[in-house]
DNA sequence: GTGAAAGCGCTAACAA
DNA sequence: TTGTTAGCGCTTTCAC
C-alpha cells in the first residue's frame, strides 16, 4: 500500500509528470482542459504532493525557527514567545512553538521533527527531571543545528540566555527581612522545572545571609499553576497550627501567587497585613490584581528576544560561533502584596 | 556560494557519501578513527544536513500538525492550543503553534511554510479584515491538504468548527434586560476578527428581540487586549456625560472586561453597583477576579479538541471526507459583575 | 568497514 | 502546450 505520487497521477490523466508539476505550481502553460482533467484525478486520488520532494530542487529560502517551551498554558512562555517572536519577525524568521509538557520523550521527539523538517534553528527551554537527558542535545551539536537553551544543561555546551533567579529571590527574601519578617516560607515550583530548583536554592542561599535559620519545613511543594497555588494555600493556611500571623510567602511564580491571594480571600485572611506575597515573574496580570502583586520582575521577553538574537546570528553565520551564555538580571517590583511587621 | 553538502564532506574526508550518511545516522559499522574524522570535517565545514533530502528515501513517519493562531498573547488561543494539543497527543501527533498576529501576509506565509515542511494538516483561525483572502486556502484544497477553519469564511467550502457567538451575545443582553438594564452598551472587539463581527451582530439582534431601541453609539470600539479595556474604560467612563448610572457593558472579551473593571476602581465607579459587566471566553482567571467576572462561557478547550479531531480524521482517511461544519453552544455564568437594577 | 550505484518524488531546463 | 531528461542531497542495498 504505496502513498500517491505525482507519477500515479500522470499516469492515470494520461499526461506527463510534468504537466501534472506544472498544474500543482499553477503555471500558465497549461491548457484549461488539461488542467481540469489533472486537478479532478488529483482529487479523486486525494494525492498531497510531497513538500520535502519538492523542495529538494526549488531553492525556496524559508526562514524559520522553534520554540521548544515547557508548558503551554503559562503567561511566562507566553511572554517569552512574543519577544522570540519579536525579534524574529523583524529578520524575516518565522517562530513555530511546540510544548513539551515538561515530558522529556516529547522535548526528543520534536527536536527531532525540527531537524527532520529543516526548520533552521530552535530556543529550547530544557525539561530537566533529575536525571538529564542529553543525547538529543548532543545530536544537535553533531548535525550542527542552531540552538539556544533557555536554562543551563549539565554536561553540554551551549548557547544560554537564562534569568538569575538565585538572586532574584534573594532580593525578595532579604527585603522580607528588612521589612522584619521572622516566618517566611517559599511555595515551590514543580521539581521538573530548574527554574524551580534556583530558586529554591536562592531561597536557601538568602537565609544564610540573615538572621534566620533555615530548614526543610519552610518549603511547600506547590506547583506552577494558578489552582496549585489556590490548592496548597487553602491546605496549608486552612491549618490553625499554620496561622501564626504576620508572615511572608515568596512563591514560585506569579500564577501560583495569585491562586494563593485567592486562597486566603476566601479564608478570611488578609493580604499583605496577615500575610505577605511576593510573586515571580512579573506577568501582566501581576500589577493589575486586587491586591497588586509585589513580585520579582523577569526581562521575560527581553529573555526571548536575546535567544532570538543568539539564535538566528548562528544560523546566518558561515562558520561556527562561540558558544554564549547571557544571564539577565531580575529586579524586585514592590506594590501591595507586601507591608512591614508592626513592632 | 553554495551550501556545503554530503559531497563536500565526503570528498574533504577522503571518504564516500554513504560513510558519511553512515555517521550522520550513527551507524555502528564505521569504524572510530574515520568516524573521528568526518565528525570534525562537519564540524569544520558546519555542514547541516539537509532533513527533506534525508527523509526523501527514508521512511519517517512523522506525525505532526499545525495550529494557526491570531495572536500569540490571548488566553484564548492559549485555552484551544490545550484543547488542540490533548487530542493531538492522544494520537501520537505533534503541534507546532504559529501566529499570524492578525496579518494576512503572516498567515499566507504560514500555511505555505507548513505545507512546505510537510506538517500534515493545519487548524487555521483566519484572519478576516474587511476584505477576504483566501488564495491560500484554495491552493491548500488543491493540494488536499486538510484543514479546519475556526470560524466561517465566506466563498470556501471547508471544514469549520467554531462557536454560537451571536447567540451567546443574545443571551448575555437578555439577561441584563431581565435585570431592569436601560443603558446597555458593547465594547466591541478589533474589526479584522468575524469574532468581533458576530458579536456586534448578536448584540443588535438582541436589541431588535427586546424592548430596548439600538443605534451606533452604543458600540464602542475597544480592542482584544487588557490594556484595550483598561484604556478606552478611562476613557469613556472618565466622561462625565457617559456616567449615566446603573448601567452595563457587555465586552468583547474577558480580557478587556477585566481590564474595564481596574479602570472601573480607578474611576471609583461601583461594580455591579454602578456598571455591571459581561465578559465572554470565560478564561481561567475570570472566575477568580475580584469581583469575579459574569461571563459567557464558551467551550475553548472543546473548540480545540473537536478541531483537532477533524482534522486527524481527515489526515488518515485514505480518500477525500465530505465537509463538516460544527457550531458549539455557549453559556451565561452568572458571577459578581452584574446585579439587578434597583426600582 | 567502505564504496558504487540506484533511487526517493519532485522541479526545471530544453526539445518537440 | 506538453514530454524528456537530468538532477536536488541524501539513504540504502549489495558488492568488494
Amino acid at each position: 500500500m504505496k502513498k500517491t505520487t505525482i507519477n500515479d497521477v500522470a499516469e492515470r490523466a494520461g499526461v506527463s509528470k510534468a504537466t501534472v508539476s506544472a498544474v500543482i505550481n499553477g503555471k500558465p502553460t497549461v491548457k484549461a482542459s488539461t488542467r481540469e482533467r489533472v486537478l479532478s484525478i488529483m482529487k479523486e486520488l486525494n494525492f498531497r504532493p510531497k513538500g520535502q520532494a519538492r523542495n529538494l530542487k526549488r531553492t525556496f529560502i524559508d526562514k524559520s525557527i522553534g520554540l521548544l517551551i515547557r508548558e503551554l498554558d503559562n503567561p511566562f512562555y507566553t511572554s517569552l514567545a512574543v519577544g522570540v517572536k519579536k525579534y524574529a519577525n523583524q529578520h524575516n524568521y518565522t517562530v513555530f512553538i511546540s510544548s513539551s509538557e515538561c515530558n522529556h520523550q516529547n522535548e526528543e521527539k520534536i527536536t527531532k521533527l525540527l531537524v527532520a523538517k529543516d526548520i533552521k534553528g530552535t530556543i529550547i527551554a530544557p525539561v530537566m527531571n533529575g536525571t538529564v537527558e542529553i543525547d538529543h542535545l548532543f545530536r544537535l551539536k553533531m548535525l550542527n543545528f542552531p540552538f539556544v537553551l533557555l536554562e543551563e544543561v549539565p554536561g553540554i555546551q551551549a548557547n544560554v540566555v537564562s534569568i538569575n533567579n538565585i538572586d532574584a529571590i534573594k532580593k525578595a527574601v532579604k527585603f522580607l527581612v528588612d521589612l522584619g519578617h521572622k516566618r517566611i516560607i517559599h511555595f515551590s515550583g514543580p521539581e521538573y522545572a530548574s527554574h524551580a530548583y534556583e530558586r529554591l536554592k536562592g531561597f536557601r542561599q538568602a537565609f544564610s545571609e540573615s538572621p534566620l535559620i533555615y530548614s526543610d519545613d519552610l518549603i511547600i511543594p506547590c506547583g506552577s499553576h494558578f489552582h496549585d497555588g489556590l490548592n496548597k494555600g487553602l491546605d496549608y493556611f486552612g491549618k490553625k497550627e499554620n496561622q501564626k500571623f504576620p508572615m511572608a510567602v515568596v512563591c514560585y511564580n506569579d500564577v501560583v501567587a495569585l491562586g494563593l491571594i485567592s486562597a486566603l480571600q476566601k479564608l478570611n485572611i488578609r493580604v499583605p497585613e496577615d500575610v505577605s506575597i511576593i510573586g515571580n515573574d512579573d506577568i501582566e496580570f501581576a500589577r493589575h490584581w486586587s491586591p497588586a502583586l509585589t513580585t520579582i520582575s523577569t526581562p521575560i521577553e527581553e529573555l526571548g528576544r536575546k535567544a532570538a538574537e543568539i539564535l538566528i546570528h548562528n544560523i546566518e553565520a558561515k562558520e561556527r560561533l562561540k558558544v554564549k551564555k547571557l544571564v539577565l538580571e531580575a529586579q524586585l517590583i514592590i506594590r501591595e502584596t507586601t507591608c512591614a511587621v508592626k513592632k
